[in-house]
DNA sequence: ACCCTCACCTGCACGC
DNA sequence: TGCGTGCAGGTGAGGG
């Protein structure tokens, strides 16, 4: 599922379901999640406390307890929490089980296992290895357009290459980054280092609206950890993307054919119109 | 510091 | 029906 947005409805679904909610225990199915951590290592450090924050850091979903530890978790691409009453049972790809002090279960479950887990000092959360080299927030004070033209002009990359780098900007994922570049009109092929003062701006600005769209849709209601089944991300925001997954139909401000390249094994989607070189 | 390719996995849609 | 291929929202390692 997930670029910021989703990371972001997901934290605020399991904030309304588990926040307070104590660990009696934690089964883990698949040892390389945690790892290096053993999954019996694990539950001694986690039983027994409670959940007292859920928070962000990108796209790392954190699971604060009272223990003054964190749950580092990473969805990747398939991973979804769900919370199971005592009559439900385990769905496939279950990795890793919660047991609540309320009969309920939260579930972790991952098809493809590229998800990542790992319990850190909170004390040295903002050290550690994969959030100290984050960018910052795109809502901070600090993503500023100076930041953005600095980093900018420091790459001789792709605009593509450089949103996908979670350590230059924060957030974006392959759909928002090719909704980004479309909304400001830049070619994703563009070197970053050319990019004009102007469309610095635009592509700042552009990263944020996107963002901001995706968070305040209508979709916070539709992650339902309860059942997560009815949550779909293709149409979660209740309408399409511009270019992204359209190639070949016709772009909605202009009417020329999106275009579809695969770049570093990944797709990119543009309108050669709209987003000329 | 960068670029590229491959790797990590499962499952789905597609064409033959 | 079955089998092969390509593709999927993310990142990290390793080689150049």
């Amino acid at each position: 599922m997930p670029e910021l947005p989703e990371v972001e409805h997901v934290v605020r679904a399991l904030r309304r379901a588990v926040l307070g909610r104590q660990i009696l225990a934690a089964e883990i199915h698949l040892p390389k999640l945690i790892a290096p951590t053993s999954p019996s290592a694990l539950n001694r450090k986690l039983k027994g406390s409670r959940i007292s924050g859920l928070g962000r850091r990108g796209k790392f979903i954190l699971i604060e307890l009272d223990s003054g530890r964190v749950l580092v978790v990473h969805l990747r691409m398939t991973g979804q929490f769900l919370v199971l009453t005592s009559d439900d049972s385990l769905p496939p790809h279950a990795h890793a089980v919660f047991y609540l002090d309320d009969e309920r279960r939260l579930v972790f479950r991952d098809q493809r296992q590229f998800g990542v887990m790992r319990l850190v000092a909170n004390s040295r959360l903002s050290k550690t290895k994969g959030i100290i080299e984050l960018a910052p927030e795109p809502f901070s004070e600090d993503f500023s357009v100076g930041y953005l033209k600095e980093t900018l002009a420091r790459s001789r990359r792709t605009l593509k290459t450089l949103l996908l780098d979670q350590t230059k900007v924060l957030g974006l994922g392959n759909i928002y980054a090719a909704e980004a570049l479309f909304r400001a009109g830049i070619n994703p092929f563009k070197i970053t280092s050319e990019l004009s003062a102007r469309r610095v701006e635009r592509l700042h600005q552009a990263i944020r609206d996107v963002l901001r769209a995706a968070i305040s849709g209508n979709s916070t209601s539709r992650i339902n950890l309860e059942n997560p089944n009815g949550f779909s991300y293709g149409e979660a925001f209740g309408k399409v993307w511009q270019v992204y997954e359209r190639e070949g139909q016709a772009c909605f401000k202009c009417g020329a054919r999106i275009r579809r390249l695969t770049h570093g094994g990944r797709s990119t989607y543009w309108c050669p119109r709209c987003q000329r070189r």
